[in-house]
DNA sequence: CTGCTTGAATTGGTAAGACCAGTTTTTCGA
DNA sequence: TCGAAAAACTGGTCTTACCAATTCAAGCAG
């Protein structure tokens, strides 16, 4: 079930090197990348391997391509951009109880009733999906993401769908949630329910602080799934950090 | 100085084409994509070609490629994997208003001596950067990310710079900050100088204040700096918006 | 008939070579 | 000295070829 990890790919290989060539300060903002003829010599790989690499670069906005002159450096790499860094479940619940709790005062100036109608569906949604055992989440992800786009801002709805995707995208993390969520089912309908009850009532600050409640108990969840006494102290550490963040 | 738009490629015609399909529900999640020989004869265009498309679309973790088995639907498309859609700048600042006010406040908790001393300099670096033409608000984007890692969390960085990086992407937002920041210049040290003063305090309450003190500014010189009058009306309901969130 | 083995067909991975179309640099004539 | 033509360089794309991993079905063994 970890599925072997897909075969190293030599574009993947030349891309991370690269990445790591950019943070270590080689080449400057606005400077230009040796050719691709260059890099396929340099690296030893064909050229169509090089422009694969670069074009993985180009994707995440590190590189910019002009025809016919260069790739140039547009800016560089953050811990985001390394490949194989993954944020912890831990990590990720914190930043949606900050930016979520936020999503959600927001959304209840700019709900519309129809949207509150299918928040209504997407909890009774959610309460099924908890009965079967595989359980997809697709109605929690549909929850959560009803509500920021009910803040009618698409730079919020992106960032919260990034965040999502990184819970799939980090193993660690989906497992993690997987265990803490089969151990804990009913009060996640209620938490839910309280979310839509203060955005029917269009209560900004009640949104929030259900929103953050819901995520803090995830994070409860998630603390508790967690028995490890390595992870014992971080645990406490970060009951002690959100308590702090809270109380302001 | 609009520089002529890159020579369109053929590869991102291509993946173009293919998210849109994608988003169009013609593949579904898990779903395999037609192999690099179908879509080269499909698409009329050459299989190096089609891989280069097909890496675009893995690099945004849209698709999954198995060696000798294909390439998979890995989740659809949202609105941000669709180039040429691009946040206007009034949402990335609300964005940007709501989060970083919310990961000040917890910086605030965490932040270390050292920290604080890094981002002292960088207010003057801001405050140098400001002085000549083309500022290239380095020290800006520095400003706000060493607050954001001072947040011990991955997640909350990796948000906050993808912020970032969508201003950069976004031409129209590119254009429309530099129009106002050259425009409205000391304002932006104080404001900087008001959220550490806050962070020096590890005051909570205090750092989230300054940090949306701050965007909510840039957010007004924004909409100043727009005149048309189409826009008129989105500044009035924005300032609308804005007014009943922080009421709460 | 069932189940396992095996090998052909399919699919992605990579390389090499060629030619085109922009861009940049060099060269050389006015 | 300056400007225009030419050469060199760079990315863009295609074609062909072969390798490696995976699939899947035919065929053999039980």
């Amino acid at each position: 079930m970890p599925e072997a990890l897909s075969q190293p790919r030599l574009y993947q290989e030349l891309a991370r090197k690269l990445i790591d060539e950019l943070a270590s300060g080689k080449y400057e903002v606005g400077s230009r990348l040796p050719a691709e003829r260059e890099l396929s010599a340099e690296h030893d790989v064909s050229r169509p391997t090089v422009r694969e690499a670069v074009i993985a670069l180009e994707v995440q906005g590190l590189v910019e391509v002009r025809v016919g002159s260069g790739a140039y450096v547009k800016r560089l790499p953050g811990k985001g951009d390394i490949p194989g860094f993954n944020v912890t479940a831990f990590e990720l619940t914190e930043a949606r109880l900050l930016f979520e709790g936020e999503a959600a005062a927001l959304a209840a100036t700019q709900i519309t009733d129809t949207e509150i109608e299918t928040l209504e569906q997407l909890v009774r949604d959610i309460a099924n999906e908890n009965q079967q055992r595989g359980g997809t989440e697709q109605a929690d992800r549909e929850f959560h993401l009803t509500i920021a786009r009910a803040t009618r801002n698409t730079a919020i709805v992106d960032t919260i769908e990034a965040l999502w995707q990184l819970r799939s995208t980090s193993p660690e993390s989906a497992l993690l949630h997987e265990k803490a969520r089969t151990a804990n089912i009913k009060p996640v309908v209620d938490e839910h329910q309280a979310v839509l009850e203060a955005l029917r009532n269009r209560d900004p600050a009640a949104a929030r602080a259900a929103m953050r409640s819901h995520l803090s108990a995830v994070l409860d969840s998630l603390l508790f799934a967690t028995e490890e006494k390595a992870i014992e102290e971080a645990r406490k550490a970060a009951a002690s950090k959100r308590a702090r963040y809270s109380a302001a």
